[in-house]
DNA sequence: CGCATGTTTGAGGTGCATCAAGGAAGGTGG
DNA sequence: CCACCTTCCTTGATGCACCTCAAACATGCG
C-alpha cells in the first residue's frame, strides 16, 4: 500500500459523507480471548474447508483474508451462498442438509476453527464473546436479507454495484492518484453464481462501468474505483451495506491479520 | 380438520418415504420456561409488528399463525426476506440498517416477545434455551441459504415448486379424499415477493399444476396437494426442507398453539 | 347492488441467458 | 528468448423465459 493511502476506515468515512450516513455503533471485534481455544488454520487458495468436524457444530471465524459459502442443490446450478470478510462468523450448522455445501477460500489469510460448544461456553462467561457472537450472528443475517433482495428485486446492473460497493468497504484503500482501489478476491465465475447472473452478462456490466468511468483500468485482482458516489446510487442496498461493515475494525488489505 | 386426518408429521414421514430419506435427529422445541418471560401477543392477520421495542433488541417466537419479513430497499421493490411458522425465531438485529423493515401477520396466531437480553440470559442458565436457540438460528439461516439459491438459480416452476412444498410441510395434513390439503396463509403479491417472481408469472404456473393434476381444487386460502412426489420433484429444494422441518413437533392448523 | 380488491389469461416487449468465436494473461518447455 | 497451451475474459448474434400491460373475470364487503 502507498505510504499516503489511507485505510478502508477512512474510504468509509468519506463515502459515508457522500451519504450524509449518520455514524453507527462500532461493531464488536473478534475476542483475542478466543485464540487460546480456537484452531488457528493458515488457508491457501481454493483451499476446501470441510464443514463438519468429525460430527460436531463447528464455528469458523475469518480473521484474514475471504472466503465463499458455496452450495448445490440436486439438479440446480452452484449457488454462493456468502461472501465471509475478516471478523465473520460461520458455524456449520447454517448450511442446509442435503446440500452440498463447502466453504472455499478465495484470498489467502485465517481462519480460527473451534467447537461451536466451546465458543458458547465462552460466551456465557465473557460478556465481550457474547457481544461478538450475537454482532457476527446479526451481521451474517442482516447480510443474508440483502442478498435475498438483491436476488429477487435487482436487475443485473444493480447486482453488480451492489457487489462492487460491498467489496469496496470491505477491501478498499483510497489511492493516491484519487479514487479507491480494491481488490477482487473472486473470480468472476464465483461472482456471477454470487449474483445469479450469467458470467457474460457479467462481463458486460462491468465493460459498461468502465467505460462509464465509474471503474478504471483492472489489473489481476485489482480495480480502480473512481466514482464510489455514482457507484452507491446505482446500489438500491449501498446505505445498509456502508451501515453492516461500518464500524468493522479492519479495511486493511485482506492478508492481514489485524493486531 | 376430519377426524380421519392425518398429522404434518404423519405427512412428513410419507413424503419422507416416497423419497427414502432418513430420520432426521427432532429439532429442539420451544421452552415452556420462555413463556412466563415473554410478551404474549395474540396476532391478526395484516398486523404489523414494530421490529425495534423502544431500542433494545427485540426477539419474537413464534408459537402459532405465519408471519412474513418484508423488506423494501430504496428504489427498490419489496422483497419477502422470509417466511416464518410456529418454531420459527426472529430478532430485530436480523433486519439490515437502512432498510424499511417489518413483520407482517399472514395467518393469525400467537407470537411472544422478549428482550434478546433476556432470552441470553435464561439461554445461559438453561440448556434446553439454549439449545433452542441454536436450534432456531440454524435452521433461519439454512432456511436463508436455500432462498438464495431458490432465487439465484431456480426457474420459476421450480421456485413456486419449492414454496408449495414448504407450505405442505408446515400446514398440510393428510385428506380422506387422498392427497394432501395445505394452507395457503400469503397472497399472490406476498409470495410473488418472496419468489422473485411477478404475480402473472405464478399465477401461470399455478394453473399449470392445476392442468398437471398436481394440486386440486383451491378454495380461498386453502388447496389440495394430489401428487407431492412430482411437486418434490420438481424442486431441487424438496428434499432440505423435509430435512430441516422434519424434526419440527407440530403440522397442526396453523391457528392451532402446541401445548 | 356497486365498489374495492384480488385473480386469470392473452398479446407483446425486453432483459438476460446461451452459444460461439476471438483475445489477453500466465504458465511451461524448448 | 519465443512457440504453445490452458485458463480466463470479452463481445457479438440469437432466442427464450419472464415481465409488462391491459382487459375480463371472480370474490368479498358495505
Amino acid at each position: 500500500m502507498a505510504s499516503d493511502a489511507k485505510t478502508g476506515d477512512q474510504v468509509r468515512t468519506q463515502a459515508r459523507g457522500l451519504w450524509d450516513t449518520p455514524t453507527v455503533p462500532a461493531l464488536a471485534a473478534v475476542p483475542a480471548a478466543l485464540h487460546a481455544h480456537a484452531t488457528v488454520l493458515r488457508t491457501r487458495r481454493r483451499q476446501t474447508l470441510a464443514l463438519a468436524l468429525d460430527g460436531g457444530e463447528t464455528a469458523f471465524i475469518v480473521r484474514a483474508g475471504a472466503l465463499t459459502l458455496e452450495v448445490t442443490l440436486p439438479d440446480s446450478g452452484r449457488q454462493v451462498a456468502a461472501l465471509l470478510f475478516p471478523g465473520d462468523l460461520l458455524c456449520s450448522s447454517f448450511a442446509p442438509p442435503y446440500a452440498e455445501a463447502t466453504l472455499v477460500v478465495a484470498a489467502p489469510g485465517e481462519v480460527w476453527r473451534m467447537r461451536l460448544a466451546a465458543l458458547e461456553t465462552l460466551a456465557a462467561g465473557d460478556p465481550a464473546v457474547l457481544r461478538y457472537l450475537d454482532d457476527a450472528v446479526a451481521r451474517s443475517m442482516g447480510r443474508q436479507v440483502i442478498h435475498a433482495a438483491t436476488l429477487g428485486q435487482f436487475n443485473c446492473e444493480q447486482r453488480v454495484a451492489t457487489l462492487l460497493v460491498d467489496l469496496a468497504l470491505h477491501t478498499g484503500a483510497s489511492s493516491p492518484g484519487g479514487g479507491i482501489v480494491f481488490e477482487l478476491p473472486f473470480n468472476r465465475k464465483d461472482v456471477a453464481d454470487y449474483l445469479g447472473l450469467n458470467p457474460d452478462t457479467l462481463s458486460r456490466v462491468m465493460s459498461r462501468f468502465k467505460t462509464a468511468g465509474i471503474i478504471g483500468q483492472l489489473e489481476r485482482n485489482r480495480a480502480l474505483l473512481r466514482d464510489f458516489g455514482s457507484l452507491a446510487a446505482r446500489s438500491p442496498a449501498a446505505r445498509s451495506l456502508m451501515a453492516i461493515s461500518g464500524g468493522q475494525p479492519s479495511g486493511a488489505p485482506l492478508g492481514a491479520v489485524a493486531v
